[in-house]
DNA sequence: CCGTATCCGCAGGGATACTG
DNA sequence: CAGTATCCCTGCGGATACGG
């Protein structure tokens, strides 16, 4: 049952590396969106509704730094942008996945002990 | 398989939920520390190290509030006070393992990705 | 259409001093 | 030992205007 974890809290340490990126507001939700298909930016934009221009274009800048988002442009007029997943991105998803699992699951636990805490 | 995610981005959304409260700087490396066994507040604070003790005592609350560890006072001379995970916030480390497997495998793909990008 | 530049408010988080 | 109170500063993130 994997009841172990081990992490090295040492610098470098991978995994605070990793949770400083994917953990900021947006990442992870430009990831799950990016995860069916290749989209715009527009269409990113539209679909994830409350999220800036601005940030979008930060949170797919580091995306695309950090090699989980590729980039491509199309040099026509109007200009057309698309942006896909890479192997490591979709690799990532699979973790991710696990942890949407959990929230579902749980969030209402949560819920209630919030409640408790309160009341 | 579970190639596909499905996220419902409309509010409430669980996911984010959950992410807002274990994404932030601490509260995954805490609940980690606590995985091996119940400890003290001051144990904990050496052994994550560069984390300050208000900031441990803001996240310990929150994760209390949010049931995932428990908090025991004992009244002594001098006080001695235990965290200890609870029933939900073990569950929680299993997605959370898969997140750490992750991160020890491809963290050196990311940072070639980025010394790419910066190259 | 796809961004960048600029301005700004607010919350996260460090340092330190103090308390029970 | 186990915190709280206070101060301060940085950077995230929103809004808007502008550029290619």
């Amino acid at each position: 049952m994997s009841g172990a974890i081990h992490v090295d809290f040492s610098q470098p340490c991978p995994i605070r590396d990793v949770l400083d990126r994917i953990g900021d507001q947006w990442s992870l939700l430009v990831l799950v969106s990016l995860a069916p298909r290749t989209k715009r930016f527009n269409e990113l934009l539209r679909e994830i509704g409350d999220i800036s221009k601005q940030m979008l274009a930060r949170t797919l800048r580091r995306l695309e730094q950090d090699g989980f988002v590729e980039r491509t442009v199309y040099p026509e007029v109007p200009p057309r942008v698309e942006y896909t997943l890479t192997e490591l991105g979709r690799s990532l998803l699979e973790p991710i996945g696990g942890l949407v699992r959990w929230a579902d699951t749980h969030h209402l636990a949560i819920a209630e002990a919030r409640k408790r805490h309160s009341g």
